[in-house]
DNA sequence: ATCTTTGCTAACCAAATGGTTAAACTTTAT
DNA sequence: ATAAAGTTTAACCATTTGGTTAGCAAAGAT
């Protein structure tokens, strides 16, 4: 049974420090706050990851690997653009709601540190915009899509989804509402959002 | 005439913590650090300022100084909604081009500690969402725009607008373009922003 | 049974960090 | 000229912080 305890050991210190780490950001995290979340001594944490440093990478490339996929349904799922839209936008509203400090954490130390998107690129090559931009060309000359630029729409299908739960505290703010409005709000979006894009770019 | 020291040595302290607390936040901000870029002993940043969490206060209010008015021109102007649309996203991305740390900052902040906003809203009852929904509602009741919920809407266009700098190194990273590219892409959304909103919800 | 490896802790350490102090220098007021 | 008030600095301080060490405990191997 006690093997059942070690292997948690190492798990545990992962699952604090993501919760440490993607509320309080590298700057601000503490590695005694994810020793005592952990319920182990702090020397484990050097026992098992070196260097807060490590431990940071750990949870950031694990963050960034759940992200990863959502990202890659509208970059390479072979339905059309309207429909990629559709399902993106409820999806990743969904998915979000059960991540809340995923995007705020991954923007942020994409800007504390810029260096770390080349690590990222290099290990998903999936990440590539190039069928999503040659999809948007064709539906365009098809007549399915208004005349729109690729990499322009792909920037408004992230800001309109993405957008909201990075700046949620000023958007509760606006709205005024509590959290539970605010939760409201996302849910209405996931129609709400790739309605207000095909309306944009749908030829009719 | 020595006046004009003692006020410069105050004002190069803002300007030396708002360029290291813009660029490295809060947490990762360094007193030391601010001292030399102030050129100066660190003890006058306690003497003008007092503590580290005072002069971070200074910044952050001087930084949403800056933003509240061009939020204002879309809230409280007179222009019909297109006109609105169109001269903020023109007008805010210039603006953010000058400033390009000042929405990452400020959304950066608030979500490391909600409670500021509260200041903000005491202090600034100009931000107030009630007027530009009305507006919304009464411009869809005439026929102008087709049914559209102010909220929502209002989200939309500070995602639009705002979204792409905050996340500038991922937007960089997937269209695999540098600074220069960046630039000339942001100057692109002056006006793609605001067809792209237009388009989707102007009754024709 | 004992030796070795692995997991774990308490105590410790050096560097960094926000903040203070006492004294010097400068300016202003009298 | 001199005192008072404001400005600036070098040196110092207490605390925090990431990281280390030496030794204990437990489990597996022989």
């Amino acid at each position: 049974m006690t093997k059942t305890k070690d292997k948690n050991t190492e798990e545990q210190i992962l699952t604090a420090a993501k919760d440490v780490f993607q509320t309080k950001g590298m700057d601000g995290a503490r590695m005694q706050e994810i020793a005592d979340k952990a319920g182990i001594n702090k020397a484990m944490l050097h026992y098992y990851y070196r260097s807060k440093q490590l431990l940071f990478e750990a949870v950031f490339k694990n963050a960034f690997s759940l992200l990863a996929p959502q990202l890659n349904k509208i970059l390479n799922d072979n339905s059309s653009i309207e429909d990629k839209v559709k399902n993106f936008s409820s999806n990743y509203i969904s998915f979000i709601i059960k991540h809340p400090y995923l995007p705020n954490f991954i923007i942020q130390e994409l800007n504390r540190n810029p260096d770390f998107i080349k690590n990222i690129q290099e290990n998903n090559s999936i990440l590539n915009i190039d069928k999503f931009k040659a999809q948007v060309a064709l539906e365009v000359e098809q007549g399915i899509l208004k005349p729109t630029k690729g990499d322009q729409l792909f920037i408004n299908i992230l800001a309109l989804n993405i957008f909201p739960f990075v700046a949620k505290p000023l958007v509760k703010a606006f709205v005024k509402t509590d959290d539970q409005g605010f939760k409201k709000l996302m849910e209405q979006r996931k129609t709400e959002v790739s309605e207000f894009i095909i309306h944009s770019i749908k030829q009719h």
